[in-house]
DNA sequence: GATAGTTATGACAGCGCTGTCAATGTATCT
DNA sequence: AGATACATTGACAGCGCTGTCATAACTATC
């Protein structure tokens, strides 16, 4: 029924190890015979069967995205990007979430994946800075990627995009529109994020010799409602601040909502800026300026980097790609410095 | 290293095809030896290996989830239900985004599923209804189970919501809560959820004898966009609609956009009613009253349908899960109307 | 206690492929 | 031409498991 590698072989008239030997680029197959090859198993349309592969070659041409809960949006991105890189390479991607709440993801990670021998497996945040995980892959010997991790670990490369310099292109953008009072709403303490979009709002503050308040720098945890609370806090100020950076769209959002509750026009009275270019970014009224994550393509490095890994001596620490800072109404307040 | 069968069978001095009994549950195992086997293999921290179970049984224990750009919320929370349902069986899930756009997406399931054969596929809408997908999948013999499928397929089950109910709930309940005029925005032509969305309201207006003012019923295609135009076109009449209800969330976030800026508040002016309990229900101000796909249980049902085929005699043309209508603020008129 | 019926167990081949290693063919050099 | 190197090919075992079928061990029956 199904073709093998054997008619395949018959029909070239060479030997299994010959057919298998194009099939997979191995090297030392003479021309004629490589091309021989290729056409009988076009003929047939043969595709090798993956757990015979795996068996033989103890290998499993499956990459595992482990995650905990992050935004849909978010592992949407990063699922579909290593499914790119996973296809261009005959691999497929597995999708396990996790959570590590309920005590020790470290064990189901195990579990997971003594069951299920994968190549190599992909972390989000905040798996990728979980040290059980860790040690786990390590023990196990699971080639890993941590995509946008805290902590940097010896000799494993990482994939992620630079969050200062982006913070810091989105305030730069602000000042040069003209604001002097530029509110910043901080993220979750703990996450990595949080210091690092600050870190960025800081540099380019002090780049334009801007002195920070403090009272316009709130904390929030990148929820909505945080958004709200901050942004009643800063509207609430005797000299309220001309912008306001949230550091995620969501707390934006809540910005956006107060601001309009207080009948403070965005643009024109209030300019806001957000982080992550979120569905939700371009669904608010007036759409937001904000940072477009490289969130596929971080999806489709880590992949690669397990499919094909570097040798050893061009290993980087971590690779960076890159983000983009989106532009949109909600700081377009041109007309007005203009005038 | 990794432990084998061999040595666990060697351990419960029973043979391996013994020990493979009990670890599949096959019957006709003395009580005593499974007790055995299982003790010997728990030692052993015993763990098979798929790709050998695999290529010995021509099994993959691998289900397909393929989708063609839903929304991410929705595909990950399908996904989150077929996980589940595999875990429990240790089955493991591989995800396909497919494009319909460029042409045939049947020709990209066939080399993918050639390649990978894969114990059952999960189609999502759009792709459930697509006759080449359909029609690839029943050639290669591949079982498979559409998720809110518009049409029906005979002697193949499907999993769905009943939409029409759901949106009788809705209305029915805009009604209980004293509305008369209540104004309908439908969906993308063409979807299936469309007309059986309007279809329920129409259902609950006839019930309680309101008649339905076309006026009041306008076309949308579930995009933020559409809401707004239906809204403004909705709020302008002479004599508006005390409540809209949007066929899903993402409209009814444009209706109530539109009614903040008209001045027109909800839900002391204006209930709003939506479909689908996105992200975004819950963040818009006042909170969306909707409706809660089952779609967690969609994708954990349909999961569970290819991993344990109901018996021939048993088999339903279809399985209708339990939604949930989800009240919040933006109905929430009863003190006016109390008054 | 011999016979049949049933349950429990094991031997063994083989799923479709790749790794190893030996064998052959071809080119290059003295 | 003969020796040496290297490119090309194939034979064969075996990856870890399950299906098949034969055999062994019970149970029930008269």
């Amino acid at each position: 029924m199904k073709t093998t590698i054997t008619d395949v072989a018959r029909l070239a008239n060479v030997s299994m190890k010959t057919v298998s030997r194009v099939l997979n680029n191995e090297p030392n197959v003479a021309k004629k015979t490589r091309e021989r090859v290729l056409s009988a198993a076009k003929e047939l349309r043969y595709s090798p069967n993956l757990a015979a592969k795996g068996l033989a070659s103890s290998k499993s041409y499956l990459i595992a995205l482990l995650y905990d809960n992050p935004s849909p949006n978010y592992i949407a991105n990063i699922q579909k990007g290593a499914i790119k890189a996973c296809r261009d390479n005959n691999y497929y991607l597995v999708i396990e979430p996790l959570s590590m709440v309920n005590a020790n993801a470290g064990n189901e990670v195990e579990k997971l994946l003594e069951r299920l021998p994968v190549d190599g497996v992909i972390l989000t945040p905040p798996l990728c800075d979980d040290k059980d995980v860790l040690s786990i892959l390590r023990s196990l010997n699971i080639p890993y990627v941590p995509v946008a991790p805290t902590i940097e670990i010896n000799g494993v490369s990482s994939v992620k995009m630079d969050d200062v310099q982006a913070s810091f292109e989105m305030t730069e953008y602000l000042i040069k529109r003209g604001h002097k009072k530029i509110g910043f709403i901080k993220g979750h303490r703990g996450h990595s994020a949080t210091s690092l979009r600050y870190k960025g709002y800081e540099l380019a503050m002090k780049k334009f010799n801007l002195k920070i308040d403090k009272k316009f720098i709130v904390e929030g945890d990148f929820s909505f409602k945080s958004g709200v609370e901050a942004a009643e806090n800063l509207l609430g100020l005797n000299e309220p601040p001309t912008a306001i950076f949230a550091s995620n769209d969501d707390m934006a959002a809540g910005v956006v909502s107060v601001a309009s509750r207080l009948g403070l026009e965005v643009p024109t009275k209030l300019s806001v800026g957000g982080f992550d270019d979120t569905p939700l970014a371009q669904i608010l009224f007036p759409q937001l300026t904000t940072v477009k994550q490289p969130i596929y393509e971080m999806g489709q490095m880590a992949a690669n980097l397990l499919i094909n890994p570097p040798a050893k001596d061009e290993v980087l620490p971590s690779y960076h790609l890159d983000h983009k800072l989106i532009i949109r109404k909600s700081t377009d307040n041109q007309n007005i410095l203009d005038n």
